[in-house]
DNA sequence: CATACTGTACTAGCACACACAGTACAGCAG
DNA sequence: CTGCTGTACTGTGTGTGCTAGTACAGTATG
């Protein structure tokens, strides 16, 4: 292992996310689904920018989020590689960015007026899909 | 009933959300929970503004999403007052809304490597405050 | 009628975040 | 050395959100 890999990432044009996010959020996705396993090399920043169609500073801004997070390691002249897992953020943090999140789906979903149970339910198989996965 | 009512909204300037979007939240939440009840007059624009010390172009905005998601009625030169409850959204809309939620959501909550039981309890508890209360 | 409220619709300016463009530097491999 | 890696700057343009000011139509009251 610990060979670059492809990273079929793609930015949706139409999407409201900021490019940057939109590419925080596909890594991060990846590394925790396991699909982007531990030390493998992602893409260079000029690399994957250009892939994209998009700016060397954009990728690289959404690279060093990624490794202030802790999901990714740089070595300098080498490249990013996928971190080992460990806590990155203390209880206190997560439970507030958790009550952050909550309370932001609560506003966007109690503006469709849909059965609770629906929306729970639509939620544990997305929150499923998200599990890592320990076995190809 | 139909009276204005004082509308206890509070504006937090530490809230990453702009302020229109906190009224709509703020103001669809008490809709939806019953805490508004139907035929209740809201404050008016320039009143909202100078209580809470924001422009009144930023009420009228807020308002006027509002007014077009269906949760208020305008009357022109009386006010705004509380609709009655109907479909607002197509099935394939509000289906399109709560998967783009839901994917906002995970996306959040993926950086935080919670157990998924504990975010699905955590968010089921939120959700069941915010269903509607008939009687007070 | 006049006055004082309502909502609504503009224009204009300012601040901020985002993406882009270009340049530069340090570290590693051949 | 050359060529790749990440990183750090300085700008520039654009879009969004909030503010400010003005104007107009509809309704109620005197």
């Amino acid at each position: 292992m610990a060979r670059t890999q492809a990273l079929m990432l793609e930015i949706a044009t139409g999407d409201a996310r900021p490019i940057s996010k939109q590419i925080v959020d596909g890594v991060r996705m990846k590394v925790a689904t396991g699909e982007l396993a531990l030390g493998v090399q992602l893409p260079s920043v000029r690399g994957l920018a250009q892939q994209l169609g998009i700016n060397p500073n954009t990728v690289a801004k959404a690279y060093a989020e990624l490794t202030a997070e802790g999901w990714l390691e740089s070595r300098q002249g080498l490249g990013l590689f996928v971190a080992p897992p460990r806590q990155r953020l203390s209880r206190a943090e997560r439970d507030k960015r958790l009550d952050e999140a909550v309370s932001r789906f609560v506003h966007d979903v109690v503006a469709l007026d849909l059965p609770a149970d629906e929306v729970l339910v639509r939620l544990g198989l997305e929150l499923q899909a998200c599990a890592p996965k320990k076995t190809a």
